[in-house]
DNA sequence: AAGACGAAAGTGGTTGA
DNA sequence: TCAACAACTTTCGTCTT
């Protein structure tokens, strides 16, 4: 073993999806599309390729101060950005143009005009949160590598809590991303609430509370999360073979049943199970890989899978000679 | 030199008064 | 709102390979 993981090598590097035609780990051509998860996967080695690794840089190059001004994009806008249709506003004075008093059946009739308008403005800040709310779900989607279905679920998660009141005083952001958690978790797309406050201004703190509100405001049920649906996810980052996350499913099922999952991070069980199932496999990581590829400390794994061991009678293979 | 292990202190979140 | 509490993290020293 020299040195790097392959994690360690690819991160920090642009890999733009689109280009990518081989898999960096292999250099297989044969990549096949996981709708369900939203990932590229590499069908010889089950390398995970879309799943993190979005060039979040410009397109273009730029070699002077010069032309990074004419080819930015970003920056404050050139025109002024018009909320909707009816920016204008109707005068409250009751005047023509001229000045002159206007008769008593048009001041009744501006006065209806002037009602509508108000509703129609009203109507319409919905519409526009609506439009803001799905520009951060697209750019947090996209940075997620999430999958379209998840996103329509946020959006419809979203709309609910924005009807029930609950984005007023809050930030659009930590509501979407509390959203989008939401969504992942009820369609058991696992990404922990870390990954997606990663992507916000809003702090995890903030996304946490909005999605407690959230689940208890509007009537939105979420299954809790079970360590079962974290288990493939960390088997592909750590390149395991199929039989190793079924083990690892499996382990995670007989300690379920004897109950000693109940309040313990979800992630760190499926990393231990995963540890225990690729070891009995020979498919040796060491704890540190498990654990990174499980966002869960070193320690939580150790815990978790001597714990696992010893209530499960699951003895080790200690090494191999 | 790297991994596994466990102890101890620190952290953030939940719960119940 | 506060304190108690359980789970997790950080840090560190020791042992094994």
């Amino acid at each position: 073993m020299s040195g790097k993981t392959i994690d360690e090598e690819l991160m920090g590097k642009f890999l733009p999806v689109e280009e990518i035609k081989t898999c960096p780990h292999c250099g297989s051509d044969k990549l096949i599309y996981d709708p369900v998860r939203g990932e590229v996967i590499c069908a010889i080695c089950g390398y995970v390729i879309s799943e993190r690794e979005i060039d979040k840089g410009p397109e273009w190059r730029a070699f002077d101060g010069e032309e990074k001004e004419k080819r930015s994009r970003v920056g404050a806008p050139i025109t002024r950005y018009t909320p909707d249709a009816l920016a204008t506003d109707i005068d409250w004075r009751s005047r023509d143009a001229a000045g002159r008093e206007l008769g008593l059946r048009k001041k009744v009739e501006m006065f209806r005009l002037r009602r509508w308008h108000m509703r129609a403005h009203a109507q319409s800040s919905l519409e526009r949160n609506l439009i803001q709310a799905q520009q951060e779900l697209d750019r947090m989607g996209a940075q997620l590598g999430l999958p379209r279905r998840v996103l329509d679920r946020a959006r419809e998660i979203y709309r609910r809590a924005l009807e029930t009141g609950l984005v007023r005083g809050r930030s659009i952001e930590s509501v979407v991303a509390a959203a989008i958690y939401a969504a992942c978790r009820e369609l058991k797309v696992p990404r922990t609430l870390d990954e997606i406050s990663k992507y916000t201004r809003a702090g995890r703190k903030d996304v946490a509370r909005c999605y407690r509100l959230m689940l208890r405001e509007t009537s939105i049920k979420v299954p809790l999360p079970s360590p079962m649906d974290f288990a493939p996810r960390i088997g592909n980052v750590l390149k395991l073979s199929a039989a190793s996350v079924r083990d690892a499913i499996d382990v995670l099922k007989q300690a379920q049943q004897i109950g000693i999952t109940a309040g313990k991070d979800p992630a760190g069980l499926a990393a231990a199970a995963i540890y225990i199932a690729a070891l009995r496999r020979g498919e040796v990581r060491t704890q540190k890989e498990v654990a990174r590829a499980a966002q869960v400390t070193e320690v939580t794994v150790r815990n978790r899978y001597k714990e696992l061991a010893k209530r499960l009678k699951i003895d080790l293979p200690v090494k191999k000679p």
